[in-house]
RNA sequence: GCGGGUAUGGUGAAAUCGGUAGACACAAGGGACUUAAAAUCCCUCGGAGAAAUCCAUGCCGGUUCAAGUCCGGCUACCCGCACCA
């Protein structure tokens, strides 16, 4: 005994022995129904993907775990869970290429998961897990469609899709990104299929009104807003030669005695009906098959120039002015929005004053206030006055808009009217890896539900994984599965082939975490009253218009047929920034050797940094991009783990920067936390006796670290709490710590590096383990020192520093600044102003020459 | 075009209320230990200057005793949406 011998930091033996030990002791296990304050914080369970962990992954997932950890240590009985949101597009493919089932590959792939997962010594409770692919999770998904389809929210309707020309298979709105496929980058187009839809839309305004009462950050509720794309307007029907109404919707209502012409969608249905009597029918069915035939990314490059074609025999009859006026297709009026046809005011909007520009059509000014609008479209709200408006002139535009509505409303041609840019949600895939839709087709019932003791409807095995070419699911060739009778009336019918997309699963995944094993409901009253709502959830940017929406609508509609006890899922909503890497293809991250050669080849860097673009394409200016396997950037989190050990690595990966924003992953960098662990490791490894109490000398910084790190974790600056303990470990070196600041820094250190804080506990015999202390508090009045060094300024400029004793009077404070050397040359032949004084901070003189 | 965000050393970044700009790290340079290397420890480290001092938080103005921080006007970059009537 008393024999002390170095040991080595052997962060593998260390990280294994405390993994199993966490575990054994279920020490992370929540407790439903526990007297305990609860708290409940939830990351993104992450898709099992065949690559394995990504860096990005511990980002959220560590800072999740750090606050789970704190928020026990303050006495929360926290659920922290973790499952695998399994069903989607790579698996599959990986299937069809190996020929292997699915649901081989995903276990495989959660089994990998979970070991990388456990490997980083989170604090999840491991009993909870849930897995989207498995029957009796989707069972539940199912479950909730059918309630859906119960309460006509889920309906099927022929309209016209994205479709993926690669993943031959629909997309949601969410998914197209820029014309493209937001999984695999492949064009997107156009086609009429039958499809089955979410009416998110009739959430709409709730999705917006509720985003009041949530702790969301503000990006996230604005980039919800704009998606929902609330706009308050009215419709009006205008009467056509045909005697048919064409209904419009519009903002602009008080600009109706400026309507010189309407434009309708090439696929407004109205064009059917009046087929007979267009006498251009020729050059119409052209221009309709055209805008079809075109890719939404081409539309779009197309925004510049208007196109269009004038409806030769029908026209329109404005309301207001009586007036004959002509009607246009144009495929800058979306079918999608509104009515899909709209009143053109060329004067006062700047899409019809181009395509008015274009076609030579009237343009007339109803709201003064801008210049010639012959020569410039005025569309200013604020400050126009009406104009040639008969009962409306001299008013501004909101009063305007009041009137006029109240004239259609009177007229009973038109009334308010709010639209929303939101679309319903295409929930069908044409495609095998995903939750069977539990809807069977009969000829005499239409569509039925299976019942819901059926449920779950098993995926069933099927040989081919592949899609066909016309846009079948592979479960379409099945036919003993799909032939099947109607629950209703016992006759012949189909089951639907197409199954839902990947964010069915994810839609609701967080209340199963609640009740994960019940098998008669998704979860027991008990557990969702206990744990609801979700404290505190972490993740990307990237799902907030997908993801975060999708189960905010699923949950209001849960909250409305009584199964959950709150409107909204999420209390709190955070977001972190992405882990990118360095472009080995930039000038300033070439190899040394590389950049010497191609310097002395191409004689400037301007020059080497052009034969780079040339090279590598534009992207070689950047020295910091997204990780990508083709640039071979990619990091492993397996490789850093190998080398220094997860508590490097989770210690790392916080302290590189602003959570919330993007960061470079640094390879050198990870060794200054690797130093900084050695340095706590040597200076406990051997067991320090004595008081556990602090230490006079230590106390202070030790109070002072207590209070920053506490209050960083809340605010998710790990950055900034990790440099606080850097620093207090600095300090242990002028002041050799006692037993009691050990313990101090262990309990604070533990969030963070739970596997070290752990090991050395043990090793200093403390009781219990470091992650079950109560988080320690913060004495107020141990907080400062008895001396403070404040800056001294003359006439605003830093002049000097001194010491003086903590809260000095005013006069105490003058005389020691007057002493100082440099302020008493500098008073020489001056007189004092005026003096400001802050306390504790500084001392500002303002000098001037005594006459 | 609309909405949101960012700009600070060679690098990642700090800086509650306006109050000593660059904490904490990385890299770099120097030194100690070592036969040597690694590791570790110590010192220097925004720029100019011998020093006094001056200049420095994207740019131009303003407010103030005092501005990275507040106000007005720009510029660049990033993200989201985009013919939404």
């Amino acid at each position: 005994m008393g024999e002390k011998f170095k040991m080595k930091y052997d962060f593998t033996r260390i990280e294994k022995k405390w993994q199993k030990r966490w575990e054994d002791e279920k020490l992370f296990a929540a407790k439903t129904g526990s007297s305990k304050p609860k708290f409940y914080a939830l990351v993104e369970f992450p898709y099992p993907s065949a690559e394995g962990l990504h860096v990005g992954h511990p980002r959220p997932y560590t800072a999740m775990d750090i606050i789970a950890r704190k928020k026990r240590m303050d006495g929360y009985n926290v659920l922290f869970p973790i499952g695998f949101d399994a069903f989607g597009l790579p698996t599959e493919n990986y299937a069809i290429k190996h020929k292997v089932h699915p649901a081989e590959v995903t276990k495989h792939n959660i089994h990998h998961f979970t070991e990388q997962l456990k490997m980083l010594g989170y604090s999840f409770d491991w009993d909870r897990v849930v897995n989207t692919t498995d029957p009796s999770y989707y069972k539940w998904t199912q479950w909730i469609f059918i309630q859906l389809f119960k309460h006509g929210l889920a309906y099927k309707a022929k309209m016209p899709v994205n479709w993926c020309t690669s993943c031959k298979c629909v997309l949601a709105n969410e998914e197209v990104v820029n014309g493209k496929c937001e999984r695999c980058g492949s064009e997107v187009v156009r086609r009429e299929k039958s499809q089955w839809m979410l009416k998110i839309t009739a959430y709409a305004q709730r999705l917006i009104d509720d985003l009041d009462d949530v702790d969301f950050i503000e990006r996230v509720k604005t980039q919800q807003k704009n998606w929902i794309g609330r706009s308050v307007g009215a419709e009006v029907d205008f009467d056509t030669t045909e005697g048919d109404k064409l209904r419009i919707f519009t903002t602009r209502a008080d600009t109706l005695f400026g309507v010189t012409y309407m434009v309708i969608s090439p696929e407004h249905s109205i064009l059917e009906k009046w087929a007979p009597k267009i006498k251009n029918l020729e050059q119409v069915r052209e221009y309709q098959a055209a805008s079809a035939r075109k890719s939404d990314f081409e539309r779009t490059e197309m925004a510049k120039e208007k196109t269009g074609v004038m409806l030769d025999g029908v026209k329109a009859i404005n309301p207001v002015t009586g007036d004959e006026i002509p009607i246009f297709i144009s495929d800058y009026v979306l079918a999608t929005y509104g009515t899909g046809a709209i009143m053109a005011v060329p004067a006062h909007d700047e899409r019809d004053w181009e395509f008015a520009k274009k076609f030579g059509l009237p343009i007339v000014e109803v709201v003064k206030g801008g210049e010639n609008v012959q020569e410039k479209v005025y569309t200013d709200v604020e400050t126009g006055v009406l104009v040639n408006s008969g009962f409306l002139d001299g008013m501004s535009v909101a009063d305007a808009k009041k009137a006029i509505v109240k004239w259609l409303e009177d007229k009973g041609i038109g009334e308010e009217k709010v639209n929303f840019k939101l679309r319903d949600w295409v929930f069908s895939r044409q495609r095998y890896w995903g939750e069977p839709i539990p809807i069977v087709y009969c000829e005499k019932c239409g569509y039925v539900p299976i019942p819901e003791d059926q449920l779950p409807l098993l995926l069933p095995d099927v040989e081919n994984y592949e899609t066909t070419d016309n846009g079948e699911s592979p479960l379409a060739a099945m036919t003993d599965w799909i032939n099947t009778t109607c629950p209703c009336c016992g006759g012949a019918a189909k089951r639907e082939t197409d199954t839902m997309p990947q964010w069915a699963g994810s839609s609701w995944y967080f209340l199963r975490y609640m009740d994960p094993h019940n098998d008669n409901v998704l979860a027991s009253k008990e557990a969702l009253d206990y744990w609801s709502p979700v404290d505190w959830y972490n993740g990307g940017m990237e799902h907030t218009t997908l993801h975060l929406l999708y189960s905010r609508f699923w949950h209001k509609f849960l909250y409305d047929i009584g199964v959950v006890p709150t409107k909204e899922p999420y209390h709190k909503r955070t977001s972190h920034g992405m882990i990118l890497g360095l472009n080995p293809h930039n000038f300033e991250n070439l190899p040394e050797e590389e950049r010497e050669s191609l310097l002395k080849e191409y004689g400037s860097e301007k020059a080497v940094r052009k034969y780079l673009v040339e090279k590598y394409g534009e992207m070689a200016n950047h020295p910091i991009v997204k990780m990508s396997k083709s640039l071979g950037n990619v990091v492993n989190p397996d490789d850093v783990v190998a080398e220094f050990g997860a508590d490097t690595l989770r210690t790392y990966i916080m302290f590189l920067g602003d959570f919330e924003k993007a960061a470079p992953w640094q390879e050198k960098a990870v060794k200054g936390c690797k130093r900084f662990l050695d340095r706590i490791w040597n200076l406990s490894e051997n067991r320090i006796d004595g008081s556990e109490e602090l230490s006079k000398e230590n106390e202070v910084s030790i109070n002072k670290t207590i209070k920053k790190v506490g209050e960083d974790i809340e605010e998710m600056k790990f950055n900034t709490a990790i440099a606080q303990l850097m620093a207090l470990v600095n300090e242990f070196s002028a002041y050799a710590p006692s037993r009691g600041d050990i313990k101090a820094l262990l309990t604070l250190l533990s969030p963070f590096a739970p596997h070290i804080s752990e090991e050395l506990w043990e090793i200093q015999g403390f009781e219990g383990y470091a992650c079950t202390q109560t988080w320690p508090k913060y004495d107020e009045s141990k907080l400062v020192e008895r001396e403070k060094e404040i800056a001294i300024q003359v006439n605003g400029k830093m002049r000097a520093t001194c010491v003086i004793p903590v809260d000095a009077d005013d006069e105490t404070v003058i005389n020691i600044v007057k002493s100082q050397e440099k302020i008493a040359r500098a008073l020489e032949g001056m007189e004092i102003v005026k003096t400001i004084i802050v306390k504790n901070k500084l001392v500002n003189l303002i000098l001037r020459p005594v006459k």
